[in-house]
DNA sequence: AAATATATTGCATAATATTGCAATGTGAAA
DNA sequence: TTTCACATTGCAATATTATGCAATATATTT
């Protein structure tokens, strides 16, 4: 059998009663448990299903697109997550744009960690979701079918009546001289306002990003207090940036 | 069985009885009250329930989880939803609540539809995410994670700044008397606001909710132009609404 | 076709979560 | 106060999951 296959039986199960074991599918689709569990985590990952210990339950009604974790599996991203989670202590307000850096850092915060997230995104809404002890307010506006997040006039607003502690930053470009820089207009005055209500700015970039510029301006390199990157710090030049007062991560 | 599914048993009782006792459960489950503790413990954190000596009380009135709603009364719902189609006309301004059967009508529309919808519900946005003639505003605020909506001073305050030509109105009980009726405080609020904004109004209720009540105001009987129901008209006797300028479908 | 990468699968092992039990602590009613 | 029912804590037994590895199958390139 085909592992689309099987795939597809584990789909049509839980359609059909809300759950699986492990135990039966292994036994109905003839494979050990290990793959099972492995298909179970697949289908997780795409947001089809919830595991559970023993087996999966029906996930929750937000659209599968929302909550593919594949694109934020990336090793660089990993790594930039990881980084950028000491910066987040617990009681704080973090404000966060949409992409998949920020979304990588969220899906990497511990689950019982005490916050109050604030975002566009709606990837971020369906990781959050389950964290029993983060407040999300949610900043409405116009859907962007793209980013899967808000934007527009709405959107600037509500983040002006935010004040908050932290500002990660997921970014297209950043240049000591141009400043930050993003590809979309409605997307770099989101980012402008929320970096504009925040008390500490850190921009999760990876490495290549770094020197590069794109159409629209978001604000100044010195506007921002840390930059996280998937590299040691020690072994990267980025000497403009410290000098301007940037740390580097 | 999945710890899940006891979690989710529990959690049944209490929409049922208002309350649960160890001991019950214990045997219901085939656990030991230990377990049944701890899962009480899980579920109060959660704030799904209230845990006191010997079980656990409704918490705040138990919204139950959409996750859970979204499979009750599916039949009904297909016919409201398809009924309720008929009022919703191309290029229109369309406003809506949380809730599985408004999520339902959405559901049903057709994926070349040309609309304006604005909405506070997270499962509707990603319906809508891939409807490509579909514009979506989606209303900000506070994460109710239990109805996957939106609530709150902001969401409230969002909605003001449109103007819709329907609401689409999922409602808790509807009473000639007593008006419209919701279980949880913000939600009716942000009902209400959503009605005042509108300038036709449709409720969708099974016929069950009709002359029943909750503990919140949303509007008087009179602010709704039409009632929708899974029923055929001529079967049913709501003389009264009809009398008082309502028609129902 | 042969060679090479890539993906899939099962197994062994280590890590983790769940559960029940027992000992101890605590609050409330008689 | 005393008693009793319930709650809390720590612990051990068990079940489940994650991970690395090797074997095999499948796809891709040369």
């Amino acid at each position: 059998m085909l592992k689309e296959e099987r795939l597809q039986k584990i789909i049509e199960q839980i359609a059909q009663d809300n759950k699986v074991v492990l135990d039966d599918l292994s036994r109905l689709l003839n494979v050990s448990t290990d793959t099972v569990r492995r298909d179970i985590k697949e289908l997780s990952d795409k947001g089809l299903l919830k595991a559970v210990r023993g087996g999966a339950i029906i996930g929750s009604p937000v659209h599968p697109h929302f909550k593919e974790r594949q694109h934020i599996d990336t090793h660089h991203k990993k790594v930039i997550a990881q980084k950028a989670l000491e910066f987040i202590k617990p009681g704080q307000v973090i404000i966060l744009n949409g992409g998949t850096t920020t979304t990588a850092v969220i899906a990497a915060l511990p689950r019982d960690i005490n916050l109050t997230v604030v975002t566009n995104s709606f990837p971020v809404v369906s990781i959050l979701e389950d964290y029993p002890h983060v407040t999300v307010f949610f900043i409405g506006g116009e859907l962007n079918k793209h980013a899967y997040s808000t934007t527009g006039h709405e959107t600037i607003e509500a983040i002006r009546n935010f004040r908050a502690d932290v500002c990660l930053m997921g970014i297209c470009s950043i240049d000591l001289k141009l400043g930050l820089t993003g590809f979309t207009y409605q997307e770099s005055l989101v980012d402008r306002a929320m970096i504009e209500t925040s008390k500490y700015v850190i921009a999760l970039s990876t490495y290549d990003k770094i020197g590069a510029s794109d159409p629209y301006y978001v604000c100044a390199a010195n506007a921002i207090d840390v930059i996280v990157t998937e590299k040691d710090p020690s072994t990267t030049d980025l000497s403009g940036f410290k000098e301007a007062g940037i740390l580097i991560k």
